[in-house]
DNA sequence: GGCTTTTGTTCACGGCTAGAGCATAAACTG
DNA sequence: CAGTTTATGCTCTAGCCGTGAACAAAAGCC
């Protein structure tokens, strides 16, 4: 992925890891640890962030709390720096967020949908055009989470809405910075690897349990995305044994037996067509019988995925959190069976998600980051960029204060 | 894993790039071919190239073919050069081979042994010092293919010859040079991605079938390892719904349904304890039906697998190799049905492995080159040399006559 | 108020690659 | 067969980069 050949590269490889190690920490770190971290010389992270400073992409502010020496600095966003707009597409409703440098989020707004593909993106790509109008050169990049297999020219299948082979670029209508179109699961386990509980995990499993399930192999902090993009649905792979034909076209699929559909049909209700989240929701707070059913069966296919892909730590989001609280037990019961001998010596810790239903939004954000922080990515923003910094004197930012809205993280 | 920081690292990083590129080309591409793949200046290749040839590491040889201009030459193995040592240990019997950096495998040895831990590394072990006595520096590591799982601390279980928690490093008795314990099938894949049917494939999955079923995702030429070494293990999911317990401690593992003692048990003969290869073969040729059904059972459990990771290729090496040839209608018919819908449209191909049984030696010489191949194995070389080159005149390679033998790849 | 400690800044130095110019060694041309 | 063409190897300079040391700055400590 990186690696210079040539000193001018060295140099934007340095910039890079400089920015992603300031975002990756969450603009916590002060210059001086950073300078450690990195293994760099005073002088050379001296002349980085200048640089980075000039360029519009970091902001010193004094660090808090001083020890003996000379007061150090903390390097984080610039407030006429970039801006990620992260987008999480549920099947009721979306949620539109702007995300600076180092993660900190800003919600700008959550709106219902009818579920049709027109309906739904076509009022997102609206809002998505006015917040690029506004924050111009800022808007690095659009991250787009979506509850579906999506191939890598952004066509989205969710069986279970009915769509088939949508268009997202085309419905969205093209925003102008790069788009970024990911699977809710795997941007959801990119989130957890970076800012949750499998961050510095080797290796790791995360599942998604929505109305469906979702789940995907987490590699040093990278979501394995398949081929053509339509990786992480191992919810679809034939455990459990059922002859139950899946929305998906399989048969027998896990996540049939995993996820708000199958609680509700667990209980007798009517399910699919991504309705019922309420419903699905108090079945798990009533039924105890149910909630234990699907703890079994997720607890039996991740003995499969622990036997074969050996984790660290597999990380449950969703409606994973709270079967992981509530049902842990009748989980880990139902998993040991299955594992091998040799895995029941140290078998991996199962945990539920530090990011709860957050995690998509997040991964989108950082899907968007990922791009951007590259040396294409920052030769770009430099090309883009307007220079005020050098010619006007201190134009007052009048987008970033309208950034300031509901925040978190 | 690389990206230098410095201009120091920066040279070593090339070198690196340079020796892993003439590795990985075989030997064949031209310095010019190399000097343009890599994005050099032809100036920058001209003191690599001398730098690397004075530490014993390359040596050019004019090219056979010219075509207008001034002739070029092609960087290949020195005469005294790195040497990888690599162990296929199988159920019956253990090859020992000798291999140049570009891959040229000098097979020194076969011996069948009886099947215990000891009466298998003892031998071994002693084969094993013998080389690197022969070789002195020159053997920068040996690698090591085994047929069941192992812990990053070299500890191997193998279920059906009873190995319980084995000790390599210990019963072999630490050879000098780095060693390197790995799966059969996760290094019959990692050969399978540099010089097989997954090259160049950024996702792909590879099984492979010997007396039960190993598989493992490749991902960018990479083998995925699981987090403490033993992962590799596709073969243990419990896809198609037995109750049979598996030998390692599961119930309903895939593997039991595909592989040599699958297809024994398919015709009522004895089968487990790693014996039974000839009777194995001699089913596979004759019972059509046997054959049918272990391939159905193949394709369902690919079809699984395909869903989950979306790969690129499917490769099958061991017995798949003519599983694929002699079943392959059945195979793709039972695989089919498990797929998603959305993967029908482009499935991915699925072709038997191009390295035949040789996958795991292979292998092993790549895990060992991997370790080598890298500015700290380098630097190590660079220490470890006797520094002949600039010292005596040009002393003759006792050793390297000695290497020449049965010579394949 | 002086001392200690830690960090930021500046600058000379060595190392690296790119690129240009030249040398070289073939194949092609007539 | 001699001149031309073409591609490659070699050498050297220019420009860039990070290191590390010396110095300056800004706190806490006694």
């Amino acid at each position: 992925m990186n690696g210079a050949t040539t000193s001018g590269q060295l140099r934007a490889h340095n910039r890079v890891r400089l920015l992603r190690a300031v975002h990756d920490c969450g603009a916590t770190r002060t210059r001086s640890q950073l300078t450690r971290d990195l293994g760099l010389a005073r002088g050379t992270a001296s002349v980085l962030v200048a640089g980075l400073a000039e360029d519009d992409l970091l902001h010193e502010e004094p660090a808090p709390e001083h020890a003996r020496g000379r007061p150090t600095q903390v390097p984080g966003p610039h407030p006429r720096g970039p801006v990620a707009l992260a987008v999480d597409v549920r099947e009721d409703a979306w949620e539109l967020a702007a995300c600076e440098l180092g993660g900190r989020v800003t919600v700008l707004g959550v709106q219902p949908h009818d579920g049709t593909p027109e309906g739904t993106l076509g009022p997102l790509g609206e809002a998505v055009a006015e917040q690029v109008r506004r924050l111009g050169h800022r808007a690095v990049g659009v991250g787009v989470a979506l509850a579906g297999p999506i191939s890598h020219g952004g066509r989205v299948d969710i069986a279970h809405l009915g769509w088939r082979a949508v268009d997202v670029p085309a419905l969205l209508g093209e925003p102008g910075p790069p788009l970024f179109v990911g699977n809710d699961t795997a941007l959801a386990a990119l989130a957890e690897a970076r800012r949750g509980r499998l961050r510095g995990v080797r290796v790791g499993v995360h599942l998604h349990v929505d109305f469906d399930l979702g789940g995907v192999l987490v590699l040093d902090g990278h979501a394995v995305a398949g081929a053509s993009g339509t990786g992480a649905e191992f919810g679809h792979m034939a455990i459990g044994g059922g002859e139950r034909r899946c929305p998906c076209g399989a048969v027998g699929c896990w996540g049939m037996d995993v996820g708000a559909n199958a609680l509700l049909r667990h209980v007798g209700l009517a399910y699919g067509g991504g309705r019922g989240r309420e419903q699905a929701e108090r079945v798990l707070a009533t039924s105890e019988e149910a909630v234990n059913a699907t703890a079994r069966a997720l607890g039996r296919g991740i003995a499969a995925l622990v036997n074969a892909h050996d984790p660290e730590v597999v990380t449950l989001s969703g409606h994973g959190v709270e079967l992981r609280e509530r049902a842990g037990e009748a989980l880990l019961a139902a998993c040991e069976p299955g594992l091998m001998a040799i895995r029941r010596d140290h078998p991996p810790r199962i945990e539920g998600s530090a990011l709860g239903w957050r995690g998509a939004l997040l991964g989108a954000m950082e899907s968007v980051f990922d791009a951007f922080l590259t040396t294409e990515g920052l030769e770009l923003w430099r090309k883009n960029h307007p220079d005020q910094a050098r010619d006007t004197p201190d134009r007052q930012s009048v987008t970033h204060s309208t950034l300031d809205g509901e925040s978190a993280q």
